[in-house]
DNA sequence: AAATTTGCTTTCAAAATGCAAGTGCAAATA
DNA sequence: TATTTGCACTTGCATTTTGAAAGCAAATTT
């Protein structure tokens, strides 16, 4: 009865955050600097409207793909990080970057951070995930 | 004045497709089998809606993502095919793919494709971004 | 000549979006 | 202690987008 009807993604797998830029955005976020709060979201770029930046994370959270937890000073602040889940999605904004690079202007210090990466993708992405795999550890 | 507001990319690219399947599903299908025809999109397994499909893929022409051309045996009909901006799309395809396979249950054959690719990964986005741009200069 | 196929367009109700304002709680300030 | 501020949301509502179905014109098949 609960049961949402979920949209498919472009390779049969069932999950919103196809076809939702703004999930994307949050992931990005996510994987450029580690624990975001809720107001960090909001600060970035895009401006995202907060009640649609609520169902996101919602949406990202029930999926797996996020996590909420307390933030160490605060009681009022709220930390979102990343899953294994979430982290693994890495190559595919890294390839995202490296499409946008060839076809658009982006902006200076993204082209050399993707120049960067090229030299050695398979080994930039497999020690950033294992780094932001052990920041969770840490974490917890 | 018909300038449209774009919404960004991940990467600070504005472009439409990110943040909507319907633009990834179109981008996939025609990387699986290139030449389609409206009626191929619309028999596709997501059962896009028509209306839908026709603003889409009037947005990747747009966008310089898709091309429209004749097709050989009738005027009714109507080819869809990628340019080599919409080819250079495969890397990000198959990524979604290695994550969509970890993570959720994909259909057997897909999964067979997604572990040959395993294999030799570069390689394979490399020929195969090869063999679909020289598709594109036959057809002209 | 009539029926069917093909590639769309139109209509319209329902859902999603986006802006602004509001709420509730915790922490900082007066 | 009282009050303001900051943070993480929620609510209301006008606008936009969606999605299902029907319609349509040109081309093709029967």
């Amino acid at each position: 009865m609960d049961q949402k009807k979920r949209s498919n993604c472009p390779v049969s797998c069932s999950l919103d955050i196809w076809g939702d830029k703004w999930s994307l955005l949050i992931v990005r976020d996510l994987l450029e600097s580690q624990p975001c709060t809720y107001g960090d979201f909001l600060k970035a770029e895009e401006k995202i409207a907060t009640n649609i930046l609520a169902t996101r994370l919602q949406m990202l959270e029930e999926n797996g793909i996020i996590t909420k937890s307390e933030h160490p000073d605060s009681k009022a602040k709220v930390l979102y990080q990343l899953t294994s889940k979430g982290i693994d999605l890495l190559p595919i904004i890294v390839e995202i970057g490296f499409w946008a690079d060839k076809y658009y202007e982006i902006d200076k210090s993204k082209k050399a951070v993707l120049k960067e990466i090229k030299k050695g993708k398979e080994l930039f992405v497999k020690t950033t995930i294992q780094r932001l795999n052990k920041e969770i550890v840490k974490n917890k």
